[in-house]
DNA sequence: GCCGTTTTCGGCCCGACTGTTTTCAGTCG
């Protein structure tokens, strides 16, 4: 069995913690977690990349020997150093490195002088009072451990996107009327568009640090506070949810909102291009010698590197920093750039508005067509449709088409691949539409191999338009079926068909990943929200966020396409 | 472990907060 490119950057990341905790030279330590990294957003699967008998691809900051042990990574699942650091602490070490407060110092004091094989046996030294007393423990640390773990099970340990806009926005209003604030603004992997986020990043500019750190920390939405000095803190709201703030003099703006937004990764390699020309980087601007000559803005920061600005979405040092230095930056899809949603339901199945309801939604969130994708039969607890209601649906969506000039609906369906990978519906039925939007909802614990076949013999029908959010995964809920996505993607490309971006914060399915993969196979995307009640088409924002991670522009978007450009597009051209 | 117009050694991004180590190590982002 081949190892993927998510398992080789797990045991990447894995020998960057041993040896963390070994006390390695740390830059040996940075470069596998680099390569971890590298690989984790790879945009080819290295495995099958092997067995075609092709050669890794050249990437900044994996050498001979890590491209080595990649290789034996890929092939046979097992890299020897692994195995061998892996006899120097106990399994537990990793899990405790995880806790806040907790580096590798601390936890090899820990397993060293307590011997502590389990969190549990952690919890009951630190409450006989045993860890206090070790060197590089206080009483203080003992009790944010303490903290630490009996709240460990409690709240999600990274938040979903839509949940997350809920408790940001009234901290912004809070924060915008702090004692001598001028901006705020949200950074981090928020602004990235990450699909879920750890903490919340924000950045303000005031004069004075003092009164606005003062002024955060008495939020009446904060639970505890973490850390609080002159110009940052950190407090933990009732949610779960930590936010970081940063107080910046105005002319440190740009400086420090690019500092906070990352990807670390991305700061690292931008501060390296400013000392190769002399400059020092840091969150306060840009500095030759002792002098400040840039950091009032982001594209400022960037124009002292000699590179356009970059986009938030694209910071993650795979590669975007090379493509602006040669001018080759995608122009990122926008929400404006949606003409139409592929992807939506009625109260037919289980939605809940009337196609002319979600019809006038669409609309009025600017949208040109929208397609009506109901439930197929075997999906019985959604009332999934059988052809005789399928054909009923398909007449009332004509008749409503004639009366309307504002918007058009598709006849669609979204068809369920049943487990040997045929439609849930005959030909007749399904030949009679727009389009057919095609998903896996049940079996979704087939091995690698069968689920994928399963969707493969799915897409070789002649009606097959789209396949919906193509791994199934529910985020923090479901993991996505095993399926050899490059495979997949490699069919569509030379089928004509399409994969979806299902745009439902729960979902952002596909991820960015393989999101870039289809791009760069030439593999158009459906941006579609899934939408089962009208206000469902805000979700499109999201679908695009994750776009804009993934890369793509306009013409990677199926639905950024005219209905006169698309019609053509949803007719299989079959051999 | 990677890398090189400073190329096979000697660097590798940079700063804030905490605790208590009154000058800095550990951790974090």
């Amino acid at each position: 069995m081949p190892a993927h490119n998510t398992e080789i950057a797990d045991a990447l990341d894995q020998v960057a913690d041993l040896l963390e905790l070994e006390r390695a030279n740390p830059f040996r330590v940075r470069a596998y977690r680099n390569a971890a990294r590298a690989i984790r957003g790879l945009g080819s699967d290295v495995a099958s990349l092997l067995l075609r008998g092709e050669d890794l691809p050249a990437i900044r900051g994996i050498g001979k020997d890590l491209a080595g042990k990649i290789k034996e990574l890929a092939s046979t699942e097992h890299l020897p150093l692994l195995d061998e650091l892996r006899t120097h602490v106990p399994p537990v070490a990793l899990e405790l490195l995880r806790l806040p407060n907790l580096g590798p110092k601390r936890v090899k004091m820990l397993c060293d002088k307590l011997d502590i094989h389990s969190v549990e046996q952690l919890h009951r030294a630190l409450l006989d009072s045993r860890v206090r007393e070790l060197p590089g423990f206080s009483t203080g640390i003992e009790k944010k451990l303490l903290q630490a773990i009996e709240e460990r099970p409690k709240g999600p340990a990274r938040f979903k996107i839509a949940a997350v806009e809920g408790l940001v926005a009234p901290l912004l209003d809070h924060l915008r009327k702090a004692p001598g604030v001028d901006k705020v603004s949200v950074a981090g992997s928020y602004r990235r568009c990450q699909e879920t986020v750890g903490d919340i990043d924000i950045v303000a500019t005031a004069e004075k640090g003092p009164p606005v750190t003062r002024w955060f920390t008495r939020y009446e939405e904060v639970a505890r506070i973490a850390a609080a000095g002159d110009t940052r803190a950190t407090v933990v709201l009732r949610s779960g949810l930590q936010v970081d703030l940063r107080i910046v003099p105005a002319k440190s703006y740009g400086a420090a909102l690019h500092y906070f937004t990352g990807s670390k990764a991305h700061n690292i390699a931008i501060r390296r291009m400013g000392q190769e020309r002399g400059l020092k980087i840091n969150e306060y601007g840009v500095f030759r010698g002792r002098r400040r000559i840039a950091g009032e803005t982001e594209a400022e920061i960037y124009r002292a590197v000699d590179l356009p600005f970059i986009p938030p979405e694209l910071r993650e040092n795979r590669g975007e920093i090379e493509a602006a230095a040669a001018d080759r930056l995608p122009k990122l899809v926008e929400l404006a750039d949606l003409r139409g949603d592929l992807h939506a339901h009625s109260t037919a199945t289980d939605g809940h508005n009337s196609i002319e309801e979600m019809a006038a939604a669409a609309s009025a969130a600017g949208l040109a067509y929208i397609a009506i994708t109901e439930h197929s039969r075997h999906l019985a607890m959604a009332h999934g449709l059988d052809p005789a209601r399928l054909r009923r649906q398909a007449a009332e969506i004509e008749r409503f088409n004639g009366g309307r000039r504002d918007i058009t609906v598709l006849r669609g369906i979204e068809v369920d691949i049943l487990e040997d990978g045929a439609l849930d519906l005959p030909d007749s039925a399904l030949g009679e539409l727009d389009l057919v939007v095609a998903a896996v909802h049940t079996r979704f614990n087939l091995s690698r191999d069968k689920q994928t076949e399963r969707i493969l013999r799915a897409m070789e029908h002649p009606h097959f338009t789209v396949l919906a959010h193509p791994t199934g995964r529910l985020i923090g809920e479901r993991e996505p079926y095993d399926v050899d996505m490059p495979r997949l993607i490699e069919a569509a490309r030379e089928r004509g068909c399409f994969l979806e971006l299902n745009a439902h914060p729960d979902r952002l399915d596909l991820s960015e990943v393989h999101c870039r993969m289809a791009k760069e196979a030439g593999v158009l995307l459906s941006i579609a929200s899934d939408a089962h009640r009208t206000g469902d088409f805000a979700y499109l924002r999201f679908g695009v966020g994750q776009a804009r991670r993934g890369w793509l522009a306009p013409q990677d978007v199926l639905n950024a396409r005219s209905l006169r450009e698309l019609r053509p597009l949803l007719r299989r051209t079959m051999a």
